[in-house]
DNA sequence: ATCCGAGATATTGGATCCACTTAAAACATT
DNA sequence: AATGTTTTAAGTGGATCCAATATCTCGGAT
């Protein structure tokens, strides 16, 4: 009936929204895992739910490209390979240099004050070591950037984009080797937003993009590399191929 | 239990994919068409089924962005502004844009040749005057040119773009003033696949794409102008701003 | 020893039931 | 007649039950 520590929850709120947003946000920080199963009955016992709820979200999640549904037999965790996520990152590249030619065009003097706000924010966490803090600020830019777009449905996409390879964010933190020059290019980035010439910004978010998925995509070739190199080993198969 | 006329339903597809896809091709025809109430009861009735998978279906519309939902209340047949519709034509712009210049890329001659009979094809059917077919075979055309850019991502987020504002196609209908000039079009951005010069095809296709949506948009404001008329006659209120 | 098939188990898919919310309609009150 | 209130109807949200299907296990035949 009730979910623990959520209080009145019947007010306004439906169920399934409830159980949805928790099940989005379990993937999203990697308590559920690329890759691992979901059990509809589990989730709805450990939430305290019937299993409705929890399965119009899957749903939600499977529309969204968050897990994947065999029928009858299992959800799991969507995982990407390197491919997958290369173009998912080139489509964000090109939606989010868009993003920002239209924001050149109506960004308001706040919402740059709030972007100058976040990236000394960042650079004084870089300062204190605090990568993961740098990322999140770095997050919080990116997304109030493109939300500066004015264009719901870019912003609709580029959020479900973001969401699908939240789960890797880890294999992304540079640990200091490239926070420094980052929040050097959302500082140049602000500069053409002010001058609101918008060639200049779809310019500089593409190479600020191309450059912070570099590092992200060897390491997840690596990963898949080695995870093969397992499986052959456990199967006694030398190469068999993608699933 | 069984939907008529669709034979061996538990074979191996489900119920609630058939009534998906049952319910998307409804709106998409028009059969369910932009602001009409959808109830899941009359639906899961009039198909033979439970409610429950026309539940599940109406979750995956909603996060489609085909149906919007209230709580408690009911789901209704997303109503496309003229700004929304702006905004999701521009968005493709981009990305059709995009994905042509990754088809430049990679297209094999055998796609090519298709896209070319279905140039054919159109330029035949409007010389019969089957304005309607011509639509048709120029939507197959762009669905063909942008699944060649390769990216399965791209594809995915073009088709949603697409079936978001294909109940409103019948506004873009031309009539003969620019068919004639759309197929000459499609046989440039050929020649520029056919020389792989990525920059050229994704300039043309913007510039085409561009074409296509002003007057669509133009009928799209009209009629909203209209229908606010019709409001404020009815309701004795000059101008009550959008809902 | 290996392969195949018949139960047993786990889990999803679908139907039905009930409760709660919203709106609409009927009614009463001033 | 207009307005506020109660009743009624319609429809969604959620829980529970049952059926269908896939996987697993174990015993038997070759």
């Amino acid at each position: 009936m009730s979910i623990e520590g959520l209080g009145k929850v019947n007010s306004y709120r439906t169920l399934q929204s409830l159980v949805y947003e928790n099940m989005r946000d379990a993937i999203l920080s990697g308590r559920l895992a690329p890759g691992q199963r979901v059990v509809a009955a589990k989730i709805a016992e450990e939430m305290g739910v019937s299993r409705m709820p929890v399965r119009e979200s899957l749903r939600r999640l499977e529309t969204e490209g968050l897990i994947t549904t065999v029928p009858h037999k299992e959800a799991v965790v969507r995982r990407l390979s390197a491919k997958e996520m290369e173009d998912i990152y080139s489509v964000r590249l090109v939606l989010e240099g868009y993003g920002g030619r239209l924001a050149a065009r109506r960004i308001t003097a706040k919402e740059i004050a709030k972007l100058e706000e976040l990236t000394n924010q960042a650079e004084e966490l870089l300062a204190q070591g605090d990568y993961w803090g740098v990322q999140e600020a770095n997050e919080r830019f990116h997304k109030l950037f493109f939300e500066a777009s004015g264009s719901e449905v870019l912003c609709e996409l580029l959020r479900n984009l973001w969401s699908r390879c939240y789960a890797y964010r880890h294999l992304s933190a540079a640990m200091g080797k490239r926070e420094r020059i980052a929040i050097e290019e959302h500082r140049e980035i602000i500069r053409a937003l002010v001058d609101k010439d918008g060639d200049r910004v779809e310019r500089l978010v593409w190479e600020h993009t191309e450059k912070a998925v570099e590092p992200l995509l060897r390491r997840l070739k690596i990963e898949e590399q080695r995870e093969e190199g397992y499986r052959a080993q456990e199967e006694g198969v030398d190469h068999p191929g993608h699933p």
